[in-house]
DNA sequence: TTTACTGCAAATATTTTGCAATATC
DNA sequence: GATATTGCAAAATATTTGCAGTAAA
């Protein structure tokens, strides 16, 4: 699935949703859903904000806070705390989970898939439990601070 | 192991790690890590701080935070970001790795140990990059929510 | 005696909230 | 017309930092 069509397909899931939860469809809603289609596949919520206002497309963060929580009830973002600091988003994949890899020297982030793994994940069963999705967080060093370790031992 | 045995396990691994760091063993530093083993599993800095004044023993918080980061760093504790809010500590399991269970409509958090599962991950090499440990979140609903929502749709 | 560590308070960063104005339904 | 949503500013929360005094090595 290209950009442009997971776009569509994005904006589609949101009218729906708004739809069916009674909400409204303001153009600050799909504006800020196009954006994120535009940059990264990983975003916080500054650096949406500047793609935003570099646009010259002005919405005030409570705003933003408050359509990246709505895009995460609809199930089209996911949320993430790799630091401490601020939270990263991600665009749900439609298809293919993949999971990541966090370096815990230089905090450098990197994706994954694994597909026997995320087969593995989806079998699983927890009783009791009514398991929505997985996020799986790999702790470990990268190769650039492998390298760079080595060279100071000697 | 029981908790005394790992308490006393913990104090002699950061004695090692401060000796090899050539840091300074501090009082401070071995009251905050036996609190931890006498608290809860999980825990956050301001539980941590709550209990130490309870008992009379005052740190500053950035002590706190510092000797938290420090006991991070020579692997006694791990950090999660559950929710957005304040990180969560949780202590090394000696052996026997486990899970989290998040419920994404109340934020309450339940452990599950998945041996099939932790083997699974063990087995997993990811090409130049270093693994040293995984984190599991799997988001749903709890079985309280599950039936809260029930109830609501009748 | 050197300098790592502590406590305190101020600073920073991120997210949330209250409220009046506006726009969707 | 009713009320969900927006923008703004202020508030709340969590964590970090600067610095002077203290104590471990």
């Amino acid at each position: 699935m290209n950009d442009e069509k997971s776009k569509t397909a994005a904006r589609a899931a949101l009218t729906q949703y708004i739809h069916t939860k009674k909400l409204r469809r303001t153009p600050e809603r799909y504006a800020i859903l196009d954006k994120i289609f535009d940059i990264a596949e990983h975003f916080s919520i500054d650096m949406l904000y500047a793609a935003l206002e570099q646009d010259g497309f002005h919405v005030s963060r409570a705003t933003l806070y408050n359509s990246i929580q709505l895009f995460v009830d609809c199930g089209l973002l996911r949320k993430h705390q790799f630091d401490g600091k601020s939270a990263q988003y991600e665009r749900v994949p439609g298809t293919g989970n993949h999971h990541h890899l966090i370096c815990t020297q230089c905090g450098r982030i990197k994706e994954v898939k694994d597909v026997a793994l995320v087969n593995m994940l989806n079998s699983r069963r927890y009783p009791t439990f009514h398991t929505a999705y997985f996020a799986l967080y790999v702790y470990g060093l990268c190769s650039r601070c492998q390298r760079s370790n080595k060279r100071k031992k000697k």
